[in-house]
DNA sequence: ATGTAC
């Protein structure tokens, strides 16, 4: 007897305990799968997620299966928590299969200080924080520059920072591609997304872009978190910001070409929104090397908030950053496309592996994963919402098998930006946050405290745990904010 | 996510 979870009309087989299969049918040219609980599973099935999910079938070249992680929600074209591996000969790529924000992505700072070092000190922390790292809409960064420096950056990636005094070669060799993505072309990158980009390098942004200090409460597996560095009371931070408005002029601009060019491919897909490229197309390269470009400007922009956080903790303890041993534990991306080589039916093939909202998690022993965690597997970092904590997990031996190399990349929201504004009143959520836990949170605009309000998301302990039982990502460390910024 | 709109 199967077990089926009809959606209005889209109906679910389960193949096993978290598994949930969207049969082949009509256009579709593989079938969908998504990993879930059956509560997880009733959240994502009341948007558009599944749908998305069915439509995404249809990209030419899709290989296995369409994937959704336990924290799926309806995106643009695409869902949210999507994974689609498209052939990278006979297949395409898709800008909404990306996202909008190129390289959005977390990284995780440690130090050597625990809990009771910065207890006391919330106050002080998060103003110098809020001071010192650019956020909100519109420009302002921790570097202000010209567009020949943008070219640099698209290209060089943490590469330039290394050089520029913003990192030091500690922090590229615990970057995924050592903070410098290959086949970057800044000429594929519009003016206009250049000029856009001028004024961003460090800066935050807006909506669930955040900086958190936060204290480590729970280790899960003592063995990989003495590896990572991680230990019950150390104080770590959390850094998760994009690509800016470079990143998402990046997108739109090559949405509307290939919009143009393909036209064809786009009339038999379901959604316009999934606009795609042919593999080997002249844009489809273009595209990927944009996007590639995009990708390093994003992790150098995250490089240089790390950078200003380290001074700003220099100031408040009154020591070097070193002393403090404010190093990278990793950075890991939520929105790319990569060129990578898997198994497929016993054949190894080069695939464009769209991750949109889901992190690489490859598993010990991976070649990609860094020589500092190649014997226990790539750490993949879990923000939850402010009032919940996060997670560090690592690559679990599954994850090749069952979503090419993935695991979620957060809570995932529940309700849309206006429904949440229409639930919740900003300063009483911050209110809320510091007296009810203790955690101080700063905020360029009360509206985006309403639009991340912690009931906003789902159970990141359930994302997790799903994750975990699945054994695409294994839980390691536990986290629980102190203090939080954001635009 | 986003100079919060095509």
């Amino acid at each position: 007897m199967t077990t089926t979870f009809d959606a209005d009309g889209i109906v679910l087989e389960q193949v096993r305990e978290h598994v949930w299969e969207l049969p082949q049918e009509d256009g579709m040219r593989v079938p969908a799968r998504v990993l879930a609980s059956e509560s997880l599973l009733e959240e994502i099935s009341e948007d558009r997620t599944l749908e998305q999910l069915r439509n995404a079938t249809h990209l030419p070249g899709i290989t296995n299966y369409a994937v959704c992680m336990p924290d799926g929600h309806q995106g643009y074209g695409f869902p949210v928590g999507g994974v689609g591996a498209m052939d990278a000969e006979n297949g395409c790529i898709s800008p909404g299969a990306v996202g909008y924000d190129i390289n959005c992505g977390v990284r995780m700072m440690k130090t050597n200080l625990t809990y009771d070092d910065v207890s006391g000190l919330e106050r002080e922390l998060v103003d110098a924080l809020f001071e010192a790292v650019p956020s909100g809409l519109g420009g302002g960064g921790v570097v202000e520059t010209g567009v020949d420096t943008v070219e640099q950056i698209l290209e060089r990636g943490v590469d330039w920072a290394l050089e520029a005094g913003y990192a030091v070669e500690d922090d590229l060799l615990h970057c995924e591609d050592e903070g410098v993505r290959a086949g970057a072309d800044a000429s594929m990158v519009s003016q206009k997304a250049k000029d856009r980009g001028k004024n961003q390098v460090g800066s935050l942004g807006s909506g669930n872009h955040f900086l958190e200090v936060q204290r480590v409460t729970d280790v899960y597996d003592d063995a990989v978190a003495e590896a990572f560095g991680l230990e019950r009371d150390q104080i770590v931070v959390l850094i998760h910001c994009g690509s800016r408005g470079l990143g998402h002029q990046t997108c739109n601009d090559y949405l509307r070409k290939i919009e143009r060019q393909h036209g064809g491919l786009l009339d038999q897909l379901p959604d316009k929104e999934l606009a795609a490229a042919p593999a080997g197309s002249q844009l489809a390269e273009e595209y990927y090397a944009a996007m590639n470009a995009a990708i390093n400007y994003a992790w150098v922009n995250r490089q240089l908030i790390m950078h200003r956080t380290r001074e700003v903790f220099a100031d408040v303890f009154d020591r070097p950053w070193e002393s403090m041993e404010m190093d990278l534990l990793y950075d890991v991306a939520h929105n790319i496309a990569k060129k990578e080589v898997h198994e497929v039916d016993g054949e190894d093939r080069e695939l464009y592996v769209h991750r949109k909202g889901a992190t690489r998690a490859f598993p010990a022993g991976h070649p990609n994963v860094p020589a500092a965690y190649r014997d226990v597997g790539q750490p993949v970092i879990i923000p939850g919402s402010m009032g919940a904590g996060s997670y560090v997990l690592r690559g679990g031996e599954n994850s090749l098998d069952l979503t090419f190399g993935s695991t979620a990349h957060g809570a995932g929201r529940l309700m849309s930006r206006t429904q949440a504004k229409n639930e919740y009143w900003g300063e009483d959520v911050r209110e809320e946050l510091e007296s009810g836990q203790g955690i101080y949170v700063k905020a360029q605009s009360g509206a985006t405290v309403a639009e991340e309000a912690p009931g906003v998301y789902k159970d990141v302990d359930e994302v997790v745990r799903v994750s975990d039982e699945l054994g695409i990502g294994d839980k390691v460390v536990r986290t629980f904010p102190v203090c939080n910024i954001k635009g």
